[in-house]
DNA sequence: GTTTTTGTACTGACCAGTCAGTTCAGAAGA
DNA sequence: TCTTCTGAACTGACTGGTCAGTACAAAAAC
């Protein structure tokens, strides 16, 4: 009998099959991209028969929309952790920023391939897995714009500020820092980059002021 | 005779033909990615025969890579006059990282395909162009860091600032932002999201201090 | 008369997806 | 305990289609 859908339920054996091809998948689709990799080379990584990665998921592409929703899913819920925490705690909105960008570094440093696959397919158009992606990247963003937005209406941010663009800029700024550092720098620690970032989000940048 | 390298010289019902090619080449690329796009595509979309193509370009991963040094040559070239035009008018180093952020918007704004593009393959490893990236990456970047530099060095901005990071966080800012402008909110206008960005580089997220 | 483009046809490699058959793990019976 | 049975999980050779790249003769363009 066949499942191959967003299935919780299922043996553990399968279970740990699906594990191997997601593992196996994120990092040859992260290095090649979607249609450069084969379901063979997927299959051969896992150190599974091809038959096993249908037996599966019902197509190539829907292996990779579950590991998008998967990947996704596993930072939306640390990004949220670090802003609760911080909320808890008793920190201030801009802590809790500061909190969602030291969250996503490490996040970035568990998983690099899936946060380069998720860059890479993000801005795509006309695929097959779009709408996924769409709805995938609101539930990241919208954590962000939550704090945001907290911020803004306690007046602890300047209600000058735009929501939703300020929210994908400090994404994209986390991102992209850290794609860089990953692929360019790797020798520097966490609390490094994570410094750098803290600087530039809370604008100290300009010498005076 | 056949040519198909990096040719400067060339006739120009040459360069126009290559010119077509380039534009059919980056939109499709952009939408659907280097591997799901067939030179029988990019053929029919630029309005030539397929013999053609490889008339003008040795394969089609040539086409693409000299596709991606013309349209970033664009970029820096760009960020450049920025960066000069406010030193000669006087401008602050921030008035510089300002105006190149506005550069990098207009860029986007006129070429949108090509910044998908480039993003989408920038951190992919194991490509067979990944050493034209890293180049063409390196020039546009070196570009903010230098003004960066600058900026530290006659302390307009604070010395404790990584540059090359710091530079990385901007590029990625700008470069999110405007993706998420151009395919989510696409009816805003230029000057709206140039002054948001520009809220965030001078640190007047924060309401008051 | 030389360069560039066209159109069509072709080849050989590659690859997503299929399916008939095999293995496995654990339940039911002895 | 050991055997038999069952359905779920897995296997890998095979198929049909797709696509990069080639070939080339004739036509435009310069």
């Amino acid at each position: 009998m066949e499942r191959s859908s967003t299935t919780p339920g299922g043996s553990a054996r399968r279970e740990a099959t699906r594990q191997k091809l997601y593992e196996a998948a994120v990092t040859l689709i992260a290095e090649q991209g979607f249609s450069a990799t084969t379901v063979d080379e997927i299959a051969e990584r896992a150190g599974v028969a091809k038959g096993t990665v249908y037996y599966n998921f019902a197509s190539k592409s829907v292996l990779f929309e579950e590991l998008l929703r998967h990947g996704v899913g596993l930072l939306t819920a640390s990004l949220r952790d670090a802003a609760e925490k911080t909320a808890r705690e008793g920190g201030s909105r801009v802590d809790a920023l500061d909190a969602m960008i030291r969250a996503g570094l490490v996040f970035i440093d568990r998983y690099p391939a899936f946060t380069q696959l998720y860059v890479a397919e993000l801005w795509r158009t006309n695929r097959a897995w779009q709408s996924t992606l769409m709805v995938v990247r609101q539930q990241a963003v919208a954590v962000v714009e939550g704090v945001l937005r907290e911020g803004v209406a306690n007046s602890e941010l300047s209600e000058e500020i735009d929501v939703p663009l300020t929210a994908a800029a400090l994404v994209g700024m986390v991102l992209v820092a850290a794609l860089d550092w990953k692929s360019f720098q790797p020798e520097r620690s966490l609390d490094d980059v994570h410094a750098a970032l803290s600087r530039l989000l809370q604008g100290r940048v300009s010498g005076h002021r």
